[in-house]
DNA sequence: GATCCTCGAGTTCT
DNA sequence: CTCGAGGATC
């Protein structure tokens, strides 16, 4: 052989490797060779395409880099259409297509293939005999854009076909996406770069994809899954769907992991739920899931409707986000006066639920985001509970919307409104002369978490702070029959149930004691420090700063507002009543010697419900074993209890490889002998 | 002084 | 759940 031949081998024989690393890595998400191994790799083949340019092919790794900007998008026809899918939103509609399908096909039931319905972009690739010659954007279904720069740039998208004979001619369909953790990455770049975020992964795919400068593309993190193919010339004779996918992936393509076959409309509910239930958990966004009639002959007996197939049908979620108007901006005080501006929204479905309010956080947030009261918006369900307000759909702005303006007195009792210079809330002055801040300061007391008065809800505080029955929580235990009795919308009967709530609450724990007094910056997890280390409520209001330093997570921010709510006479007189009253606790003994167990000294966070314990049920129970329970994932966190639907926190603790059990593996640990 | 971690506080709807 | 801020740690 000779020197220009055994070039080309090395050429040759490098490019196969790092395609193949390419694969396990992008594809497979299972590298098997250190980063600085494929770099090296990469450079080598860097530098002997730059000696011998005469032996670079389009189909080399180093052509992914992306080229210069085009002046607009050339137009492609599909040679297959690219349809839309019919869609359903509800199970009704599901059970029909099920229907027509076995009625068209004069079959009992129907073998379908089923995969979630990626929320990303659909995207046709052209593969002529194994090499990748042109990419393209779906467009209306028959013209799309040529954007082959910039899917060249996409690492999981092979260039070249894994096949010793690869087919003549391969179109492959599929969707490019941003995963979700990539997106948050993204975002965090882009905000430091002072450049725009994108509101979702959707949006920045697209936005990424639609780049006339191939090479911005290249630093997007996108990727690729197939789903089907359009024209195929040379390739085998396949009869199932599932068959084509499988196909696919011996070439290297990525398809998706959640694909599956199921028979009958049960089939394909189930696997709606599945995927539903699953969703949280995906690395990527979906919509819904997709079912196929499997056997392709089946699939062009149905044919098509207008300009969907007969053969496959969308079945959605519920939407996570939508537009909808901000009418107004309301200001709520909170128990400390921080003042919150809610926005009022025209109501409007979002995850199947109809959502009217938004927090809005504070006139930062409010600001950044540049809301103004009568913008068109976009809502979504913040890990789908709380709805927020994503962003602003500029183009539709009114022109008479006004800039929200922070009051300068509070809204309800007329106090001066203070921000302090860093930081990011405003609050009223007004301390408990405020009603609002009073009912607060009530209802928190009554909380679950504090003396757990059942039934004393927002409407009845409202009520008998109106009516100047109760002014402090003290007040509570002065109550009786006639008086609550008189109020709206409490019969004998329910005001016998508060008051047998409010009898009840007496006994109760120093720990719950001391957070329901609602002292500023003393949470659940303070109170419970400050109840082991002190042992009693005497101990506790005798201490000075220096000795509530002594208390582990207290500082001196923590420090001054204890000391500085209990040297506030009101507050003691306050707390002498509730005493006189009959509250108490056991004192004294403190802590009990926790069990020796192997869930000593662990921390724990929960996510997602658990079968059979209560999210309190459980973290009882592991700190009676002497174990912690906190609220977020990190590297200290030993052990994540996953149940049912759960959030972000299951996906983090995946990233960091944290121990997760189910709610079996929780009781296990829990009756397990410590480790010796 | 910077960074990480945890806690506190506020929030929606059924 | 999310944000902001207090505390601990290096």
């Amino acid at each position: 052989m000779g020197a220009a031949g055994e070039i080309g081998e090395r050429l040759r024989r490098l490019r196969e490797e790092i395609d193949l690393h390419n694969y396990r890595y992008y594809v497979l998400d299972a590298p098997t060779i250190p980063d600085a191994e494929y770099d090296k790799l990469f450079r080598e083949l860097q530098e002997l395409e730059a000696r011998h340019p005469s032996l670079v092919t389009p189909d080399s790794p180093t052509r992914r880099v992306g080229a210069k900007p085009l002046a607009e998008f050339a137009p492609v026809s599909h040679r297959t259409p690219m349809l839309s899918l019919n869609n359903a939103f509800e199970e009704a509609e599901a059970l029909a297509f099920d229907r027509r399908v076995c009625e068209g096909l004069e079959i009992s039931e129907a073998e379908y293939a089923v995969e979630p319905k990626f929320d990303g972009l659909a995207i046709s690739l052209v593969y002529e005999n194994g090499v990748l010659t042109q990419g393209a954007t779906r467009g209306d279904g028959y013209t799309g854009e040529d954007v082959t720069a910039n899917l060249r740039t996409v690492k999981a998208i092979p260039l070249r076909l894994a096949a010793d004979r690869p087919p003549r001619l391969l179109e492959v369909r599929g969707e490019v996406v941003i995963l979700k953790a990539d997106f948050e990455r993204l975002n965090r770049v882009q905000a430091a770069r002072g450049e725009k975020e994108f509101a979702n992964p959707r949006n920045a795919a697209a936005g990424s994809l639609r780049q006339l400068d191939s090479r911005i593309t290249a630093s997007r993190p996108l990727t690729f899954y197939a789903y089907g193919w359009g024209t195929a010339e040379g390739a085998p004779g396949l009869a199932r769907h599932s068959q084509v996918m499988d196909f696919l992936a011996a070439l290297r393509l990525p398809v998706c992991k959640e694909r599956g076959v199921v028979r009958g409309v049960a089939g394909l509910l189930d696997y709606f739920h599945a995927i539903g239930a699953k969703r949280a958990a995906l690395p990527y966004d979906i919509d819904g899931v997709v079912y196929k009639v499997n056997d392709l002959v089946q699939q062009e007996r149905l044919g098509f409707v207008a300009r969907a197939p007969r053969f496959a049908l969308a079945h959605k979620f519920p939407a996570e986000e939508a537009a909808t108007e901000l009418l107004d901006i309301d200001v709520q005080v909170g128990r400390t006066g921080a003042l919150t501006p809610v926005a009022r929204l025209k109501p409007v479905s979002v995850g199947g639920v109809t959502v009217t309010n938004a927090t809005l956080h504070n006139e930062d947030e409010i600001r950044r985001k540049d809301v103004r009261i009568g913008d068109a918006v976009i809502v979504r369900r913040a890990g789908d509970v709380i709805p927020e307000v994503v962003s602003v759909i500029r183009e539709r702005r009114p022109p008479d919307a006004r800039e929200f303006v922070m009051p300068a007195r509070c809204p309800v009792c007329g106090s001066r409104v203070m921000r302090l210079p860093d930081e990011a809330v405003a609050r009223c002055s007004g301390g408990l002369y405020c009603p609002a801040q009073r009912k607060q300061a009530i209802l928190h007391f009554a909380g679950r978490r504090a003396m757990d008065v059942d039934g004393l809800g927002e409407k009845l505080v409202d009520q008998l702070v109106d009516n100047h029955l109760v002014s402090t929580a003290a007040d509570l235990y002065r109550l009786d029959q006639p008086t609550l009795a008189g109020l709206e919308r409490m019969a004998e009967k329910s005001a016998a149930n508060v008051l047998q709530a409010i009898e009840a609450s007496k006994k109760t724990t120093l720990a719950r004691f001391i957070f329901a007094l609602g002292i500023r910056n003393v949470g659940e997890a303070t109170a419970k420090d400050l109840a082991r280390h002190f042992g009693s409520l005497d101990a506790l209001m005798a201490a000075d700063q220096e000795a509530l330093l002594q208390v582990p997570d207290v500082g001196p921010v923590v420090a001054q507002s204890i000391a500085q709510f209990f040297a506030e006479g009101h507050n003691r007189e306050v707390i002498g009543q509730m005493r006189a009253a009959g509250v108490r606790w056991p004192e004294g003994a403190p802590a009990r010697p926790a069990a020796l167990s192997a869930v000593s000294g662990k921390t724990f966070v929960l996510t997602g419900t658990l079968p059979g314990l209560t999210r309190e049920g459980a973290k009882e129970r592991i700190e009676a074993a002497g174990g912690k329970v906190a609220g977020s994932v990190s590297r200290k966190t030993d052990f994540v209890v996953a149940g049912a639907e759960p959030g972000s926190k299951f996906a983090k603790a995946r990233e960091l490889g944290i121990s997760i059990l189910d709610e079996d593996g929780l009781l296990k640990l829990l009756g397990a002998p410590p480790p010796e």
